[in-house]
Order: C-alpha cells, then structure tokens, then sequence
RNA sequence: GCCAAUGUGGCUCAGGGGUAGAGCAAUUCACUCGUAAUGAAUAGGUCGUGAGUUCGAUUCUCACCAUUGGCUCCA
C-alpha cells in the first residue's frame, strides 16, 4: 500500500497493522471534509485512528447532530472518494500554521499547536479544499479507501477532562476489503450476543428492577451458584497460601473513612454520610480500613509478618450513573479483597505471590487476553491524591522495580493509581465496551501510617508495616461478568448452574428418569429433571440453548431396558451410552478438579 | 454526571391522532413421542411515569425515570 508521508516522499508499506492504522487516518479526514462540507461551521478537534477504527471530535456549534445524520455524511464520504483527490502535505512555520488554523476558524487546532513544543514540526495534509493539521502519513489518494462505515455517535470532552466543552465523537471502521469490513460487522454481532447482561436474562442469573434501584443487580438461584463457586474456588486457593478470611460489616463511621482519607480523597465516590444519635456512618466504599482496624486489635511481631486478611467484602460505591453496566459495574459490588501487612524487606517476595496467584487463576480459567498496567499518581493532581511526594516517590519506584525484578510485562498509565499508592492492574476487555480491571495488587505506605500500625521488629524498635491490597477477581461480580462474555454462557462444569439435565423421551420413563436423577443429585451434582411433555428434541434445545448445560441425559425404552443411561455433552451431536455410576464418577471427578 | 439513541404483554419486535398486533415463553387440552422448536385453545398490555396540545394521545410537545452506545471515572 503506497502511503505519504509529511515531507512529501511516497513510501510502499508492508504491514498490515501500519496498513489499516494508515487507512483508517485518512478515512478520518475524509469523514472531517465530508462533514465541513455539510456544516461548514464544525470546528474539528482530534482524529485519530485507533485498535477498532477511527473518530473524530468535532464541535458542531449550536447545531444538533444525531444517528439519522450520518447517512449523509457517509454518502458525502463515498463522493469524496470517487473524486479521487490527492492527498499532499505541506509542512509550515509555526506562525505561519497559527496564521492559516486562525483564517480557516480552526480555534481546537490552534490551541493544540500551542501545546506542542516549541521545535515541533507542523505538518498539514490537503486534499481538495480540505485541510487537517497532521502528522500523518496518509494513503496518496482519496479513492484508495474502499471499505468504511460510520458507526455512530457520542459525546467526549475535549482533551479527555470533564471541565472541558463536550464534542461530538463520530466513530467509524475501515478495511482494506469489503469482505474485512463485513466480517468486522458480523464480529459486532457476535459480542452482542456475547454481551453477559443479554446472557444473563437469557440463563436467569440475575435480574435488576428500578424500584430497587438502578447499578444494584440481584442474583437468581442460578447466578448465585456460579457466584458461590467463585467464591469457595479463590477462598480455597488463598487458605491454602496462608490468608484468613474475616467478616466486617458494610457501614462505618465516617471518623473511620477520614481517619483513613476517603473522606479527602475519595468522597465523590461514596454514597453520602447517614445521621443516627448524633454519629455519621457510610455505607463502605472499600474495606481497607476495617482491615487495618484488625491488624491494630493486637501487637504484632516482625514474626507475625506477613499477615494476610482476606474478605469476600461487599462495597458500594456511588458510580455515576452513565458508567453502570450489568453485574461488571454496579453501585454494589463484592471485591475479592485481601490486606497483606509486610515488613519492607518481605514486598518482593509477597508481590511476586499476588502476581503468581493471579496467573494461576488466569491459568485456571483459560484467561490469555489481558494487558498488565503499573497505574501511577498524577503529580499535578492535588485533589485525588494522598500528598506525600516521599512516600510516592518510593512506593512507585519500589512496585516498579518488584515488577522489573519479576519479568512483568506492562506499560505505565500516569493518574490511574489509588489515592493511597500505586497499583499493578490487570485489564481485560469485555464483549462490548471499554477496558476493565480484573485484577489489582497495590503497594501502600500510606494507610498503615495513617492508622499508625506498628509491629516490633527483630531489634527491638516499633515499626510500620507496608500494606499489599490485592484483589484477584477484582469483585466475584466484575469477574463473573467476564467468564460469562468468555464462556458464552457455556460454564465448565463445575461453575454450571445446573451440571446435568435429565430429558426423558416418554413420561412412561419418569420413574427411571427420576431414580437417575436422585442418584446424581445424591452424588453432589446439580442435576434437574426436565418432566414436561414436550419432544425430546425441544427439551435438548433449550437445554442447550437457553440452560447451556455441560451434559444431558436422555432416557427412552432403549435405557429402561439395559438399565444405562445414553449421555449428551453440550454442543456435541454425538451420544454415548454408560450406566449411572460411571457417569456420576466421571462428573464428580470433573468438579473436584474444577474442569 | 455529560453527549446521543431507545422505552409497546416475561423475552424479541411490528404498528400508528380514533382508544393495540406477531413470534417465543406461560396456562389448559390432545399426542406418549429417540437427540436443536408437535398441534390446538386460553390468558396476559391504562404502549416507562407525569403534564401539555387536541373533541380525542400509546402515537405530537415538554419534563422526569430507566436502559443502551460512548466520554469522564473505576474493581
């Protein structure tokens, strides 16, 4: 694919990633002509191409743009493809590019030339009467765009900050072929189907209702299986590296929450304070203080170190309502929560278990697809963060060089960090929407020394311990929305809410039907029998389709007679015959191993 | 919270200024059936809520609520 580059020299590319990224920026600036021709007063802000396409932030003034206007826009797209326009940079000095923004009413552009350092170069690309500051390169002509479509609307800040004016994002894709672009579409479809909302009504995992309230989802019998698996899965694997497990309630005193520096630094995302007697309580956003509150119950020794405190631990938060999605980000959720009081010298060692563990989870669940952060404090943000320039710069530098140490691979995100220090975060993306965090693992110096925690080391003298906070589902709730998006709804057999159904093929079988039923029930596994009378083929469709469950038995004269079961694995045509008791041997076999 | 869209029986959706329709699910009946939908009948909705325009609103207008896609934020 030839491209062009700023200084004018044409080069032949041969990448497919560099490809589409190429073709999709110029697809950008041909949606930001076609849109400066319909409305010539859309001052145009950035327009990038990223992973999944590209947009471009344009601010229409006082005119109200919607869906039913982008037709239109695509069809001045396509004509400004059949003009076959040349695309040419031009490069300029900074006043001159200051100049040329200011006469074409470009005020976004200026600001951003004013971002940019003084010895930047300026480049601009043309095509037609359109002119976009830009970096490029581009593709060389307008018709070498063959495949896009525009995907819809939204609103975004400017410069990404919420005090900023909000722009109109208007999002498209583009491909080098038709056949890619399709496919892309129908690759949308499938996540919808995908998406663990739809999934969950479609199982009855769990339900919401807006007389309970919006971001507070409530889970069915069905969904609370899969919820309590979760729960008794990571609880065994932390039992088993030494963690004990406490119940603290959800309420506490506000004096707790400003003890800790919620109440400075994080207020905005907590529920409001409650008056009883004269006392203020909230409803928690996080449990680190009531952790903290154990440790201090008694004097420890640099022999108790480390001690690990683990919570199934139910939080709230007030999340703003246009974040709310599903059970993976509700207003209520429960954090698979741990605090690990160290010695400075045991941080390595701890973090270099929180890491291995999360892996092994990731190993178990089949989790390949996820992107590791080390989540760092905006300096310049004076409100969100704990001040302590000393105490960052050495909580940073020391997750950084743990991380160095253990051969993780991850990129820095500047402002991501919790108030209280800097995070390991582990993201994942779901079937539909942005990037979420799985999984944490956060160095604190903060709150042990604000609830003065001590320990007495070897030498006699009275120290504070550093704190891990971790969390590796991240919440049973975030996290089972994600195996839902990655099953399908198609759980191993141990997390299935129902194991194995029992279909008969004539209610002249229901006694032997239910014999086999009782005795798999008998044996520990969620068995149900299906007793209506339908066909055979409807009760394994919905079984399959709507229960999604991992095995099925299927009864009929064939099985009374030999006193054997016929058995159906999900999404497998084929059956095979055996008898009760290797059945129940094998499933129970698959759940004790969690397969 | 912000920008935009959406809201019709449990679910998926059609309709449209004169007071509602389909499929699936549910219930009942018949069939007693061999591996992804048996047939028939019945029941179920003050068309998200409130106000306005109108002789008349589910349909038009406004406000509110909720949902969805993004933005900001986040486990």
């Amino acid at each position: 694919m030839k491209v062009i580059f700023y200084d004018g020299h044409v080069e032949e590319i041969d990448n497919a990633e560099e490809e589409l990224h190429i073709l999709r920026h110029t697809a950008a600036h041909i949606m930001a002509q076609a849109i400066k021709r319909l409305y010539p007063e859309a001052d145009f802000a950035y327009g990038p191409a990223n992973e999944k396409g590209f947009y471009y932030d344009v601010d229409f003034g006082d005119t109200k743009i919607s869906d039913e206007d982008l037709p239109k826009i695509e069809d001045e797209m396509r004509r400004i493809v059949k003009e076959n326009l040349p695309v040419k940079p031009f490069v300029l000095p900074r006043a001159e590019a200051i100049k040329l923004m200011q006469d074409r009413g470009e005020k976004y552009k200026v600001e951003h030339i004013g971002d940019l350092p003084e010895d930047a170069v300026i480049s601009f690309y043309q095509q037609g009467e359109y002119i976009d500051m830009c970096v490029g390169p581009h593709l060389t002509y307008t018709k070498a765009l063959k495949a896009f479509k525009l995907l819809g609307l939204s609103g975004a800040y400017w410069k990404n900050d919420s005090n900023n004016r909000m722009l109109t994002r208007i999002k498209g894709t583009a491909f080098k072929t038709a056949q890619e672009l399709e496919a892309y579409m129908l690759e949308l479809k499938e996540a919808e189907l995908r998406d663990h909302r739809r999934i969950g009504r479609e199982m009855s995992l769990f339900m919401s209702d807006d007389l309970v309230g919006k971001g507070l989802p409530m889970f069915l019998p069905k969904g609370y299986i899969v919820w309590q698996e979760l729960e008794n899965y990571i609880k065994e694997k932390e039992r088993a590296l030494g963690y004990q497990h406490v119940l603290t309630p959800c309420v506490g005193t506000v004096d707790l929450y400003k003890t800790s520096g919620h109440w400075d630094h994080y207020k905005n995302n907590m529920f409001p304070a409650m008056e009883v007697e004269g006392e203020a309580f909230v409803l928690r956003p996080m449990n680190c203080p009531h952790h903290m509150m154990i440790y201090a119950n008694r004097a420890h020794s640099y022999r108790d170190l480390p001690i690990r405190i683990g919570e199934i631990a139910h939080d709230f938060r007030f999340e703003a309502s246009g974040t709310l999605k599903g059970i993976e980000r509700g207003r209520h959720f429960c954090q698979n929560d741990a605090h690990l009081f160290v010695t400075p010298e045991q941080i390595k060692d701890e973090v270099g278990k929180v890491v291995d563990l999360i892996f092994d989870v990731y190993k178990d669940f089949g989790i390949t697809n996820y992107r590791c952060v080390l989540s760092l404090r905006d300096p310049e943000d004076k409100v969100k963060y704990h001040q302590d320039d000393e105490m960052w710069n050495k909580a940073e530098s020391a997750l950084r060089e743990v991380l160095n140490q253990l051969g993780i691979n991850y990129t820095e995100e500047i402002g991501e960090a919790a108030f209280y220090g800097p995070k390991l975060d582990v993201n994942v993306k779901p079937a539909i929407g942005a990037e979420i965090t799985l999984s944490t693992c956060q160095l604190d110096f903060c709150l042990p020394a604000k609830f003065d925690l001590k320990y007495t080391d070897s030498d006699g003298e009275r120290k504070t311990p550093v704190v891990l906070h971790r969390a590796i589902l991240g919440s049973l709730d975030r996290f089972m929305a994600y195996i839902i998006e990655e099953t399908k709804g198609k759980f191993p057999v141990w997390l299935a809410p129902t194991q194995v159904k029992v279909l008969r093929v004539s209610e002249r079988f229901s006694e032997y039907s239910e014999s086999v039923c009782d005795a798999l029930v008998d044996a520990g596994i969620r068995a149900e029998l299906d007793d209506r009378n339908e066909k055979i083929g409807y009760m394994i469709r919905e079984a399959q389709v709507v229960d999604r469950v991992p095995y099925m038995i299927i009864i009929g004269q064939k099985e009374v007679d030999e006193g054997t079961i016929s058995v159906r694995v999900r999404d497998n045509t084929e059956t095979f015959t055996t008898t009760v008791g290797e059945f129940v041997e094998k499933v129970c076999g698959e759940i004790k191993n969690r397969k």
